[in-house]
DNA sequence: GCGCGTTACGGGCGCCGTAAGGATG
DNA sequence: CATCCTTACGGCGCCCGTAACGCGC
């Protein structure tokens, strides 16, 4: 089991769907499926009911992230102790209109250059308002298709 | 951070030596030594004084041990609460003297079958000492130089 | 057909082992 | 020179991504 594992079943659960917790973590939705059939696997347990409208826990789940939160909120106690969040990151902010070929190009950047170093940030919004974020510097960088 | 290295880093606290953790952990001492690198890199810090009587913990690494135990404390909770250890394994055991050649065959053996269906033992014992496990069954099998 | 999750498969990175190096008693 | 740890380097396994599939609305 590896503590990222855990950590893909708590966004799993909050988002109730592998499919947008697979965005939000910045991977491919079958690799996150196999992570969790992984631990299915290896504790010989089923996490969740697979249905159409996403998932939902079983029992046997519910009690499984009772655990893991356990262990996730020792990890963060550790992380946080020794500076994994301490060192102020720089920030890189994009701005834009909602485009496939944007959001491809922001997790490929994002995997090229790691998270160590940067706080990276996608806002997805309308024209005007990418206009404001650049005026306000809300954000480095704005796309639109004017 | 690996689950797996704060296993190592308790078995070298443990042992007070680099080497003597990577005997009864089964790898390879440089393997274990860039483990231990690997976590100090990552959180920029130094666990270690290394000196030539094994190795001696810092402050920081005392402090980065006992979170440490909090993490392997809960997944201990986790791994027996789900069977883990539940199952009862078969067991192999060899009694023998010591012979490099013997370790050797023995490790192969536990890595090629893996640890999650038996569990496995190896005595390094004196001649009369493997007569008597065998015939007490203490052991399944005993390698004399008779 | 669209959206959800799974299965299949290839590639790249990371962990481990072997071998060689450095330091200290 | 013996012991302990480190550095260098190659191989294999594992995790991830792309692609194709199954299934229900």
């Amino acid at each position: 089991m590896r503590i990222q594992q855990l950590e893909y079943l708590e966004k799993i659960v909050e988002t109730g769907s592998i499919n947008e917790a697979a965005k939000q973590l910045f991977i491919s939705q079958p690799s996150l499926s196999q992570a969790m059939k992984e631990m299915e696997k290896e504790y010989k347990i089923q996490l969740f009911y697979r249905t159409k409208l996403g998932i939902t826990l079983t029992n046997e789940g519910r009690e499984f992230i009772n655990y893991s939160r356990g262990i996730l909120d020792q990890v963060n106690l550790l992380d946080e102790r020794f500076g994994k969040t301490t060192t102020r990151k720089h920030i890189f902010s994009v701005s834009g209109q909602h485009y496939a070929f944007v959001v491809h190009a922001f997790v490929e950047l994002v995997k090229k250059i790691g998270q160590d170093e940067y706080q990276f940030t996608l806002r997805e919004t309308q024209t005007q308002n990418v206009l404001d974020d650049i005026q306000t510097f809300k954000s480095e960088l704005g796309l639109n298709d004017l």
